[in-house]
DNA sequence: CTCAGTTTGTTCCCACGTTCACAAACTCCT
DNA sequence: AGGAGTTTGTGAACGTGGGAACAAACTGAG
């Protein structure tokens, strides 16, 4: 078990108190980045699976993974010591493990709030149901689609929230609304218990300490894309000239 | 005006060398970080804007935006000096600066290829067109699809597009198909002179230098929410623990 | 003009994440 | 058994990012 430890963050400047309340004691933390990366893991480890490939390597892992092997083995890492030296990694129970941290054994209820076209595509979409997500309930506000069919459930009104949140105990919530509606679904949510969301409104949500948002924004991505494609364009340009005229543009532009 | 002082860059500690070679000398090098944030920022402005506020703080944008002011001011000082001590910034300005280091101010022809649920929802998406980004065309090799209308735009066979691609000058391609047909897409969008991608489907793209990708996943996104909520109950399972049996919980699973 | 108040731009420092490089631990062949 | 070859797990160096704090630069009142 290597109780080692040690170099880990080392400076416990703005601890110190910690042992304060009940538990948070050990927290093992997996490191955020780690823990992004865990589920193309898994997928690479479920194609891998599916392939009859028993064993493999960090560097294969890695490869089917897109990331540098050295990443991998570190990432692998803070979950245990799941592999054997000279050897590589059991496939299945490296699978299996993955899962298990990541908690995709167990089955996990969801609502998605606000059925227009990307809830639609939502409801559609297998990934979800393939990895423990099921999908509870479809809600909208506008009357005219309820009752409408769609995947294997019905459109129900959003104000049956309440009560299908605590018959299913859901706790993920997925808002696919119009942002200016985004932020009352995501309080509403809230207040019957949801602690999870996932939110495709272009909107910045608030939410109390304890519950965690993370966010999808289909235009931000393609923003940021441009971003870096219009500075390869600029590289051209400036290739193009001299350096007495990027000075000049500089100075012109200031 | 301020024609001399300068002082962007303050430290130069790694670069030393750097006057060497010809262009890539300057290198304004806005971090990856804050390139991600600025269309936040962007959309903020918008707000504001469209509420007739003339002027903001670092405080209240940052507010907006839901980040903290200091890390705000920082970003926008990548950009240059836009805001004026002791008043703010002007939103129309900075909005202008921002939208034009993005590269939004200007026009990007985009294809969609794979109509599904999914392409069929960002296809009616309006955060793109109000953007910059047109959808100039959207393809599937499916024929049973062909010429079906689709928001303004009819869809139109997959083999068409090297020239689409070359007539509209396309540099940004979404890909929403399937997995397993992910690759090939790629490739062939490459083959055109994409250079920038944007894909949907879950499946890991290898593209050459030069090309960047970008990935949306959903399944991930809720996998990384999995694993956080697992973990709150976690902490509960262990508040009704006493030590001792946390310890033999640990020793059980390993 | 001067002074108090406000807000930006920047510096400094710490935490996190990535990569290299290597010892430890395994397999296989002789 | 022993040694060569392979691959993991990790220590250490490096780079990036975040946040507190402060000097610089502005406004406005007296």
């Amino acid at each position: 078990m290597t109780s080692g430890r040690s170099s880990r963050g080392g400076a416990p400047t703005t601890e110190g108190v910690s042992r304060t309340a009940s538990a948070k004691a050990p927290e093992r933390g997996i490191p955020e980045a780690t823990v992004a990366r865990l589920p193309v893991y898994l997928r690479a480890l479920i194609t891998l699976s599916d392939r009859e490939i028993a064993t493999c390597s960090s560097e294969e892992l890695a490869a089917a993974a897109g990331v540098n092997s050295a990443k991998l083995r570190k990432d692998l890492s803070y979950l245990g010591s799941y592999g054997t030296r000279g050897v590589g990694y059991d496939v299945e129970y490296l699978r299996y493990q993955i899962a298990r941290e990541i908690g995709v054994t167990q089955d996990w209820p969801v609502v998605i709030v606000g059925i227009g076209n990307l809830g639609h595509a939502l409801a559609n979409y297998s990934g979800f149901s393939s990895r423990g997500f099921r999908i509870v309930a479809l809600l909208d506000s506008d009357p005219a689609r309820h009752g409408e069919p769609l995947g294997d459930r019905f459109i129900r009104d959003f104000a049956d929230l309440e009560t299908i949140v605590r018959e299913h105990d859901v706790a993920i919530g997925v808002i696919a609304t119009p942002a200016h509606a985004a932020q009352d679904v995501c309080d509403r949510l809230v207040a019957c218990g949801v602690t999870s969301i996932l939110n495709f409104a272009p909107s910045v949500l608030s939410v109390p300490e304890g519950v965690d948002v993370r966010k999808v924004d289909l235009s931000i991505e393609l923003q940021i894309l441009a971003y870096h494609e219009q500075r390869k364009s600029a590289a051209y340009d400036a290739d193009a000239l001299t350096e007495p005229e990027i000075a000049a543009a500089v100075v012109e532009s200031a």
